[in-house]
DNA sequence: CGGCCAATGAGAATGGTATATCATTATCAT
DNA sequence: ATGATAATGATATACCATTCTCATTGGCCG
């Protein structure tokens, strides 16, 4: 039978609260706010439990270990930052890419990624360029 | 100083000669044919070279392990299958996905990966099909 | 042909994520 | 409150892909 506790309360929390997918260690840190001595078992154990519940979905990135956030109603993607290497999503999508594949080759689905500087780390670039320019 | 071996270029000719993206022990089992002993390692270690050589390049897909082929001159995308889990080029690309960013943020370049049946899978799977309403 | 040393092969080692183990803690129906 | 047992925390362990080590091989310059 299925129990109520802090950890996974505080886990959930901090991707409902999270305004991007996060990793299970960005997991780990935020949910340590509230539940000091959290294990990071803990943190897989209920990632893997409420992706299996549909409360959570994956995000796989190329070369990225998984991102967790709320299972989205609407098809979406994602960026990443190539700096501070966060995951963003973005609303939209480029729209029917079923040409796109060979004769033969049905597409049951994509993933998109796009890279570049989040906001965050393109204003710090912009500082650099203009100080190196000076 | 570099030399001349039968492995590199049994590996060399393994990937130009592939229609796809080959995974490293893609390339071993292809580079075995002529080189019977060849060794995993050695697989790697040119792999790695070729591409700093920049005669190679890296595919990078979400939760596999790396391919590798011919540095292609054109931008193009990727096809995988999602029951033999080969990689596929797929030519074109949707175009401008600069304006699916969010505001503030810099697009610098993108990843699609389209999933489904390659033609192989799709013909066992409509057999199977087949098979099944009979 | 001879010798230097780059390159190889085999297996051990590494690094990172994810899972298993197990003694301990804490939830919750009674 | 109390007991059955789900869940936790710490750590060990599994699991891979990739890299390292080192004795041996073999390419190539002279």
């Amino acid at each position: 039978m299925k129990r109520a506790t802090h950890q996974r309360d505080a886990i959930q929390s901090v991707i409902r609260t999270a305004k991007r997918p996060l990793s299970p260690h960005e997991v780990l840190e935020g949910a340590r706010v509230t539940v000091r001595a959290l294990g990071i078992a803990t943190v897989y154990r209920n990632l893997k439990l409420l992706v299996a519940e549909g409360v959570l979905q994956v995000i796989t990135l190329p070369g990225e270990s998984a991102r967790y956030e709320m299972r989205g109603s609407a098809h979406h993607h994602h960026f990443q930052c190539t700096t501070c290497r966060r995951v963003y999503d973005i609303a939209g999508c480029p729209g029917d890419l079923r040409r796109l594949a060979p004769r033969g080759f049905r597409v049951e689905h994509h993933d998109l990624t796009l890279y570049g500087y989040c906001s965050d780390c393109g204003k710090r670039e912009l500082k650099r360029e203009l100080r190196a320019t000076r």
